[in-house]
DNA sequence: CTCCAGGAAACAG
DNA sequence: CTGTTTCATGGA
C-alpha cells in the first residue's frame, strides 16, 4: 500500500469530512471573516477534543466576539472565561491576543514566532484558513506512519516530506487527507489499535507478519 | 528527556 | 457508578 492508496480508501470507507464548515451566511450578516473562526478554532483545539471546543466558539458567538478584531480589543479576563471549555485558558487567550495583533497575512515564520503556536498549528492554520498546502502532521499521522509503513522520524518537517513527496501538492487533498487520518486513526489506529475490525488490517505493516489466517 | 498548562468527554472496571 | 485516560499541543 503506497500514501495515495491509503488516501482514496480512507475516503472511500469515510466520505468528505467537512472540516471547518463554517456559516458563510452567518459571517456575512455578523461582518466577520470567516478565516478568524478557523484561525481560533485551530488554537483552541490544541489537545483538547472538538466538542469542547464547540462551547468555547459558542460563548464567543454569543457575546460577539468571534473575530480577532473583537478578540484584540477584549479584556483578556473576559475572554479567558468565554474560552475556558476549552481547557488551557490562560495560555490560549493569550495566543489569541497575540495573533489578533497581526491583520495581514502572517507567513509561517511569523506564526510561529508567537509562543504557543508550534508546527502543527501553523500548519493547520496556512492550510485551512489561508488554503496554503502546508500538510499537518499531529500525533495521530506519526503514529500511522510507523504502524502501517514502518517510517519512524525525529523532526516535524521529515513526516511532512514523506507524506508530500507522494501525494499531489493539492490544498484540498492536504485537508481532507489530514481529517481522514485523524477519523482513521480515532476510529481504528487507536493508542491501543483495534486490528480485529480494522479495514486497513489487511495492509498494514503490523499484521503482515503475523498471518493469523 | 520529563513535566506542566485545565477542562470536559470518553473510557475502563 | 467512580477513577483514569485522552484530547484537531507547545514550551519550559
Amino acid at each position: 500500500m503506497d500514501i495515495k492508496e491509503l488516501y482514496h480508501t480512507l475516503l472511500d470507507h469515510f466520505g468528505y469530512q467537512n472540516w471547518w464548515p463554517v456559516d458563510l451566511e452567518y459571517h456575512k450578516k455578523h461582518h466577520l471573516d470567516p478565516k478568524d473562526e478557523v484561525i481560533i478554532g485551530a488554537i483552541l483545539t490544541q489537545n483538547t477534543s472538538w466538542k469542547n471546543v464547540e462551547k468555547a466558539l459558542s460563548n464567543l458567538k454569543n457575546n460577539n466576539a468571534l473575530s480577532l478584531k473583537a478578540i484584540k480589543h477584549m479584556d483578556i479576563e473576559l475572554l479567558k472565561e468565554l474560552i475556558r471549555p476549552s481547557g488551557f485558558f490562560n495560555r490560549k487567550a493569550e495566543i489569541l491576543k497575540q495573533i489578533s495583533t497581526m491583520d495581514k497575512k502572517p507567513s509561517r515564520d511569523k506564526l510561529l514566532s508567537i509562543k504557543g503556536i508550534g508546527k502543527e498549528t501553523a500548519d493547520s492554520i496556512l492550510l485551512y484558513a489561508y488554503h496554503e498546502p502546508f500538510f499537518v502532521i499531529d500525533a495521530y499521522t506519526k503514529r500511522i506512519i510507523f504502524r502501517l509503513f514502518g517510517y519512524e522520524f525525529n523532526e516535524y518537517d521529515e513526516y511532512a516530506s514523506f507524506i508530500s513527496s507522494h501525494i499531489e501538492k493539492d490544498v484540498d487533498i492536504y485537508k481532507e487527507f489530514h481529517a481522514l487520518i485523524v477519523a482513521f486513526a480515532k476510529n481504528y489506529c487507536k493508542k491501543t489499535p483495534d486490528c480485529n475490525r480494522c479495514i486497513l488490517k489487511d495492509r498494514c505493516l503490523q499484521n503482515l507478519y503475523q498471518h493469523k489466517s
